[in-house]
DNA sequence: TTCCCTGCGTAAAACGTTTGAACTTTCGCT
DNA sequence: AGCGAAAGTTCAAACGTTTTACGCAGGGAA
């Protein structure tokens, strides 16, 4: 059933059927402007009539390419059915599909790093270029890519010192905007919860604090938990922590909004009101943050648009239009009702 | 950039250095038992050492496979957010990684209709075989694949009358456990959000009232609303309409999780008690289910286990291990506390 | 010795394109 | 008419494998 033993049409066929030769009519499908109107016409009306399709294959065989972009996204629990990662990759799908390019699906997985399939994917040229959706501090096999001729981009991440090409939401503004909403609300003590395991967690970290620091708050009233998995389950027993070293906190800034969802729902197991007795802050404005009760207060940063460039980037790297890229994106805020103003200190 | 000058190692090269001709390369390559043991070793110490990788392009070229197979899913908002699709991708992935297929994602939107790419696809040899996850009613075109020889498999979905293969749920199973599960707490008013633009659904829904009003259950106090995109907010709306015409429900049946998880903010707002007033039940069992308050009563249906089974199946079509593939998947209850014993009629 | 078999390898023809170089036709210009 | 350039088309060599049919050596049987 597999194979068709049904003979395909090829371009000889058509090359018989309209008297050309074969590279005639391959000039044709090519839009090569050598080839005479009319000649153009016969074949098409031929490609049409005969239905016919070229062979991917013999294609990439010859021009080196495959029209594939590999996805690689890394290896957590339900990656696919996080919504961060889907909105990326809708993202990177809609903009590769207008340039005929295919998605090749990839997760990082022991199997895949040991065999270096990374890089296979690429010299047998299943796919022209990766684009790898936020790495972690542990992924330094990216770095080979640093000697390395094929186009690589990492989405929301990067890796200090290196040359590798990103495309990122800027972590370090996101922190400023997050901060000064916080302090602007008269919170004194807010707890921090944060994947540890990328560069662009630790920069939102340490902006943040710094921040904080910078109008005065002391380092001990700044707590923070960190956390890899940056799902619900994490926020709920990272915020458990918190409260329970620091019932005084004000607030909770968390780094992502499933973390911030699932604190959330920590405090109110507690009966404690979001946001009369605690803020909470998450990021990524995902699409349920608006549908959470209270809704969330957030910082956005619209994934689908920075799968898009992603894509984009990587096929102007491919393309040799562009020859590096290290694109920051801004994010911005969006005030629901999960914050509000810090309560007045109960305690002292 | 993209086309590294650097000569490739071919099997040629390797074939010099071993003293043999590139058939006895290819050969081992293909583990043949046509190779002397010390021959073969001969040639892999080679391969090794000049870390030699074969050129899929070339491979697939002649072989006439692609290794590669092709995942379809609806063109909905935010389809790769969606837990359902994911947890059902991640198990194809994983199955087809196995057996060292690349996974080839798309959607089903105009284009790719309009264009026939979901034939193209297979005829031009990017991919070997097709899954498409959850098609509707209206993805008629997918019926040109019973006089296509290529291979297909429809996830969750099937047409009546067709032949196409496919592996699903078994969803009047799911209808019938549910209404029992509601009618034994004595619900007698059920409202039912369902989607109704696939033949599951339908199917859910007509063997749910069935079963009802095989218990005496009128048609009146069985109202149902159809919706289309199965998400958060339909699930709101519907409850809210259903609600209005008859506020004396006890029980909302929704057609799957996310729904079901709209429904009991609706009624939350509503400031009415689920499972007190209102009983809730969902469908899918998503990994968020666990997670609501109150936790959501649903039905189980292992949607990773289903999308490896998919694969599964679909590569025995490939390889001719099977010649056609009609499987229904049993669901079971999961019962958690959003369903309830029904309230006592206070009206009449 | 002849013949065949078996075990191991190889030669060569695919697979269906693309692409630079070469070839032919057309056409403008003197 | 003659010539060269431009335009249009074709030739043939890739691209890197797989695979079929065949070659060859050695060994046992007749």
């Amino acid at each position: 059933m597999a194979i068709p033993r049904s003979k395909n049409i090829t371009i000889k066929e058509i090359a018989a059927q309209c008297d050309v030769s074969p590279s005639t009519v391959s000039l044709v499908l090519n839009n090569s402007p050598k080839i005479k109107a009319s000649t153009r016409d016969r074949v098409m009306k031929m490609v049409d009539k005969l239905d016919y399709q070229p062979n991917q294959m013999a294609r990439s065989l010859v021009s080196r390419r495959s029209k594939c972009l590999s996805v690689t996204v890394p290896n957590l629990a339900h990656v696919f059915s996080d919504v961060y990662f889907g909105e990326i990759i809708s993202g990177i799908y809609q903009e590769a599909n207008l340039s005929g390019y295919k998605i090749l699906l990839d997760i990082a997985q022991e199997k895949f790093i040991g065999d270096k399939e990374y890089l296979n994917i690429l010299r047998n040229r299943r796919a022209d270029g990766m684009v790898y959706i936020a790495s972690t501090i542990e992924d330094r096999f990216l770095l080979e890519f640093e000697e390395q001729p094929y186009p690589l981009l990492l989405v929301n991440h990067y890796f200090p010192g290196s040359q590798l090409n990103y495309i990122s939401v800027d972590y370090k503004k996101a922190a400023k905007l997050a901060a000064h909403h916080l302090l602007e609300l008269g919170h004194r003590k807010i707890g921090l919860i944060i994947g540890t395991n990328t560069f662009t967690g630790l920069d939102f970290r340490d902006t943040f604090l710094e921040v904080c620091e910078g109008r005065g708050i002391e380092k001990k009233d700044l707590p923070w938990c960190g956390v890899k998995d940056w799902d619900e389950q994490e926020g709920y027993e990272m915020a458990k922590k918190l409260l329970a070293r620091h019932p005084d906190l004000t607030a909770i800034m968390a780094g992502n909004d499933r973390m911030a969802i699932g604190a959330i729902r920590y405090l109110s197991n507690m009966n404690l009101r979001v946001p009369e007795d605690v803020s909470v802050m998450g990021m990524d404005d995902i699409p349920s943050a608006r549908y959470t009760t209270p809704g969330l207060s957030t910082l956005h940063m619209d994934l689908f648009r920075l799968g898009e460039l992603s894509c984009r980037h990587l096929l102007n790297l491919l393309e040799g239009k562009e020859s590096e890229c290290h694109e920051l994106k801004e994010p911005h805020l969006v005030l629901r009702e999960s914050t509000g103003p810090a309560k007045p200190d109960s305690a002292s």
